[in-house]
DNA sequence: CGGTTGGTTCGGTTGAAAACGAACCAATAG
DNA sequence: CTATTGGTTCGTTTTCAACCGAACCAACCG
């Protein structure tokens, strides 16, 4: 199993800096998320496990799983019986969600750059620009409605036959 | 124009929170792009004009703008005759690429945790993961489908009243 | 050649983010 | 009640990204 644990770690590594760069996690953070990814979607890993495997402190687990709780990346279930909550990857509709709130933003941004050429009308290139703006925002349109059509399948898919 | 100022203060404001939280960028760099974006998007600032204007040194100036210079954020022209390099937003287009970029990045990651499922095995949830990964990557093409038209509408438009 | 302009490079400073250890709390077990 | 387990909080240290100034380079001008 030696090879097994070789390419467990390359992809940690690349999850790693996927997550840091694009999601914007703390490196701690984005390890335990690949770390839960790759092990254990559906058994979870505790917290202790968690602290063991990323060999970092208590303290900086502690801080990074509430972390990516609140940023909804991961949830946890408990068992009767056992105090240990065992933390896994929530489901993959939630984490598409957070495209949704990025692409909302770029529109609020795109809205105020037409109003401020609206309004001021001093750019050489106001028709063009005008347009252009047009197109993107119909293309943000679509991709809205792509982003819940995934959403929607997904959640059909985790739901029916739905475990935990 | 004082109204005019503040609107615009107002905007560069809220690009440099967009770029920093949502696509990286340091806030000098975010401020100089939006700094680009709302003065001259077609005329362009020289090095010169964006040390005033963002108030910051040459040296983190010129550092910033190779930076937008290396992820394609920014290009520029110069004149003959003229040393100074004339700095603009680069077309909406090869922003949007960097969505493409982002996205691949996410689809290699789905294949190689795909890849590692079907060697391993050794989650419970195998089945499941593997139908709830192909939603994702289905949607994955869907959306780079969606991209690419866009581009290819915006390129339309950019060229065929092409100024510069 | 020397001076000016346009821009880069390099070493140092600084403030915020990240990680840590130790003390602490809360729940359960014995 | 005491001991143990599971986890949090807090104050401190460490690390690193961002920015800066000063020196430097390269092109052109007279």
């Amino acid at each position: 199993m030696d090879n097994l644990e070789k390419e467990k770690q390359k992809l940690i590594e690349m999850f790693g800096i996927h997550f840091e760069t694009h999601h914007n996690l703390p490196p701690l953070a984005s390890r335990i998320f690949g770390t839960l990814i790759l092990n254990c979607r559906i058994k979870g890993l505790t917290f202790e496990e968690l602290v063991e495997i990323t060999n970092a402190s208590k303290s900086s687990v502690s801080t990074n799983i509430n972390l990516l709780l609140k940023l909804e990346k991961i949830n946890y279930y408990t068992l009767p019986g056992d105090r240990r909550k065992h933390f896994r990857p929530s489901n993959l509709s939630d984490r598409i969600k957070n495209h949704l709130k990025i692409l909302n933003s770029e529109v609020q941004i795109c809205d105020k750059i037409r109003e401020f050429d609206e309004q001021f009308k001093l750019s050489a290139d106001y028709e063009k620009g005008q347009q252009i703006l047009a197109v993107y925002l119909e293309y943000a349109k679509d991709f809205e409605k792509l982003l819940q059509d995934a959403i929607a399948k997904i959640n059909e898919i985790e739901n029916n036959n739905s475990t935990s």
